[in-house]
RNA sequence: GGGCGAUUAGCUCAGUUGGUAGAGCAACCCGUUUACACCGGGAAGGUCAUAGGUUCGAGUCCUGUAUCGCCCACCA
């Protein structure tokens, strides 16, 4: 007899976009997504082994692109197999305040559309507009990454400046501060001139410029000739340095000379120090104290104190007329010019200089002095074995896929400074640190202190008006996810987190700080593994940008090709840790093999079905063939090798299951049965790839249950 | 300056412990319209960057070189 119920929209080529939508709500209604429900429902044994990872929140500015869909696809394939394999499997999904950010987005918004700076609508108001711009643009976030048929459990969603992620960041806080993790103090920082805040080492991205090194004197009267790119800031000397070993300088060290730079009084002391280089220009480096890091150090071990001469908007405190008040860049042209009129300049070549640059505003940083909130990562911590931060970041057993990553990681922890968390922006979480009037008492906490707490009487009380460093927050994402501070039944189960997978451009932003938090707060490690994908990039290699207009909209291919199809698309040739490249005439291909499982279901659905189960002479060969290829699969993705798994199924439903196998059925060497079989087991090893099409073929096949939930066959 | 990665067919890339080079796309020839033209069949295409070494045997391991790329870095 013949099957006729095999529905119309098999006489059609596959059409996502009417597929798409439809399948992804009927997994949410499902409720599957959530790992009690599974339980509940009797899908997942209750005491099965948990499988739990966060998504990496997008920045709330963010639209998705393809590093977004690549990244989505890669966890969902992990979260639908091993949920099909029968884990508890938790993904939760949230969005990241992503401070500075987010902030100069909707300033610069503002400003264009309506013409109004920070301080004309103030902190609170500026705020609220914040807050508004993140709700919108979270909205859009959530729709993108349900159209990439991410199974994430939405009823656990978390927001990096929520309620209670903020009472896990004061807490964390808290506690570092009682354990001398956290600390204030005066240190040359990083000072972004542009964005009028602090950023931390790692926000800087240096870039090669052309520079004019002068060799010069400060005076007729001084002795000893010095070079620098940044005449400007001579006028904040302290000292100038030698090498201890340099014969040519012996004479001089320890003497002190005042003299006259340009008109400035300067009080120079010849100091010998290691780390002067006796091959570098004269031999002889002028201490900058409070504008250059280096010679903040130097200025320290020699008790030596600078002025400062540069303020934050990156002008002239100082100097001669046409230097006072002006910006850095013209002044140093200035006095150049002036030096050259006095006679001092004695040498001047064009050379090649790193200069540090912020890494969201563009700005040139600004070396300042200030006094800021920093994370020392060589305090000995008694709960912790009395292990210091850099040691607990080092001997967490994470792995690294792939593992040359632990490497790099490695070598960040071992050059790794105290970590600057204050910044002078207001979108984020506020220190919660509150000072007493006359600026003598301190107190840690979330709310100012009350008599209760031990505070003194009538005294007024303000709040440090900075905010955290936004990977602060991002660090506790894995437990405070989870519920942490409360001790809840999710925090039992799911943390450790089992994978953690983002790009490898966040190896130090992000895993490293939750690692860091993890291992301090939680006495674990975040996750038991960190795969990194690479960047993905246009067909030519070159990276995706604003202005090179090559942005390939993930959602538009989607609609256009299929998300099955996109999925598949940047799975198959991207190793982990490699860049890929991406075309549409990519896609394309996969939209033909969509199409392709497509037809092959039409073929099985029709074919005749036999009164009774009957055996055909090549049964039990493709029957085994299919198991072996199960196993084959299992182990390509459990080992991270999600390109093979991928081009694996790909040539076996082409090329085996299309090409030979229903050929073969034609000729009445294969049963019914077996073909049937056949598609649906591959329907079930290909659905966490290509989740959609997968789940429309299960449907039409008439089964109670959704594909997504199948049991995994192996 | 330090570290890392890549180099395989015209293009994009596989090649998991060393055992006679693979796929997709493009191009070429032929065919088919009762699963699929978003198709089928066929043929073509590579001294695996380069020079050495280890081995019975190297795309795969070791050393050097070149080109490209990435990350880190307080030589002013």
């Amino acid at each position: 007899m013949n099957d006729t119920s095999i529905d119309d929209k098999f006489l059609k080529p596959y059409d996502p976009v009417a597929t798409e939508a439809p399948i992804y709500e009927m997994w949410e209604k499902s409720g599957f997504f959530n790992p009690d429900v599974c339980i509940k429902e009797g899908i997942t044994a209750p005491d099965a082994e948990p499988f739990s990872m966060v998504l990496p929140p997008p920045n709330a500015t963010g639209i998705l692109h393809l590093g977004s869909s690549l990244m989505c696809t890669i966890q969902d394939i992990y979260v639908r197999k091993n949920r099909m394999a029968g884990k508890r499997t938790l993904w939760i999904p949230g969005t990241d305040h992503a401070a500075i950010a987010t902030q100069s987005v909707v300033e610069k918004k503002l400003d264009k559309e309506e013409g109004l700076r920070r301080h004309d609508l103030g902190r609170e108001k500026l705020l609220a507009r914040i807050h508004e711009y993140v709700e919108g643009s979270r909205a859009t976030i959530q729709k993108q990454m349900r159209a990439i048929g991410c199974s994430l459990d939405w009823s656990r969603e978390a927001y990096t400046l929520d309620e209670k992620r903020n009472k896990a960041v004061n807490k964390v806080f808290k506690s570092m501060y009682d354990d001398g993790l956290i600390i204030r103090k005066h240190r040359v920082i990083n000072w972004d001139p542009k964005g009028q805040t602090t950023i931390s080492d790692d926000e800087i991205v240096h870039e090669e410029r052309d520079a004019v090194m002068y060799t010069f004197k400060y005076s007729k009267e001084f002795p000893l000739s010095i070079s620098t790119t940044r005449p400007e800031t001579k006028f904040g000397d302290a000292a100038v340095a030698v090498h201890p070993d340099d014969d040519r300088y012996q004479q001089y060290v320890g003497q002190t000379f005042n003299i006259t730079f340009l008109g400035e009084p300067l009080t120079i002391t010849v100091i010998a120090d290691k780390e002067v280089d006796k091959e570098f220009g004269t031999g002889v480096l002028g201490v900058t104290p409070c504008h250059s890091a280096t010679d903040y150090e130097i200025a320290e071990r020699h008790k030596l104190i600078g002025v400062q001469v540069i303020d934050e908007y990156g002008k002239m405190m100082v100097g001669p007329e046409g230097v006072k008040g002006v910006k850095t860049a013209e002044a140093r042209t200035k006095v150049a010019e002036l030096l050259k009129d006095a006679g001092l300049i004695e040498k001047e070549e064009t050379i090649k200089q790193h200069v540090s640059t912020a890494e969201r505003s563009g700005g040139i940083i600004e070396p300042l002095p200030k006094l800021q909130w920093f994370i020392d990562v060589d305090v000995k911590i008694p709960s912790r074995g009395n292990k210091t931060l850099k040691e607990l970041m080092l001997e967490a057993p994470v792995t690294f896929i792939p593992d040359r990553f632990r490497t790099i990681y490695e070598h960040w922890i071992n050059n790794l400074r105290p970590w600057c968390i204050s910044r002078q922006i207001w979108f984020g979480h506020r220190i919660p640190v509150w000072y007493s009037e006359d600026g003598a008492h301190l107190h840690v906490g979330a709310e100012a202190p009350t008599s209760e707490m031990g505070a003194i009487e009538g005294r007024h009380w303000t709040q440090d008006p900075d905010t955290l460093d936004t990977w602060f927050s991002s660090g506790l994402w894995t437990f405070s996810t989870l519920g942490w501070p409360d001790q809840t039944d999710d925090l039992t189960t799911y943390h450790p987190t089992t994978l953690l997978e983002t790009g490898s451009d966040l190896v130090f932003f992000w895993v490293a700080r939750m690692i860091l938090m993890s291992q301090y707060v939680m006495g674990e490690i975040p996750f038991k593994a960190a795969y990194f994908h690479g960047l993905v990039r246009d067909e030519k290699g070159r990276k995706i940008s604003k202005s090179l207009g090559n942005n390939i909209d993930p959602i538009d291919m989607g609609k256009k090709y299929g998300t099955d199809a996109l999925r598949m698309s940047q799975i198959i040739g991207t190793q982990p840790g490699a860049d890929s490249k991406m075309s549409e005439e990519k896609i394309r291909a996969y939209q033909k093999f969509a199409n392709k499982l497509w037809n092959i279901s039409r073929y099985v659905l029709s074919a005749e079905k036999p009164a009774s189960s009957e055996q055909k002479e090549n049964d039990a060969a493709l029957l085994e063939e299919l198991n072996s290829l199960a196993a084959d699969i299992t182990a390509d993705i459990d080992a991270f090798r999600l390109h093979l798994a991928g081009e694996k199924l790909y040539h076996y439903v082409w090329h085996r299951f299309a090409d030979i196998i229903i050929e073969d059925h034609k000729k009445g060497v294969v049963s019914t049965q077996t073909l049937t079989h056949i598609l649906e087991k591959s329907l079930t090893l290909l659905h966490p790839f290509m989740p959609f099409i997968t789940e429309e073929i299960w449907q039409s096949m008439h089964k109670k249950q959704l594909l997504m939930v199948e049991k995994w066959p192996v």
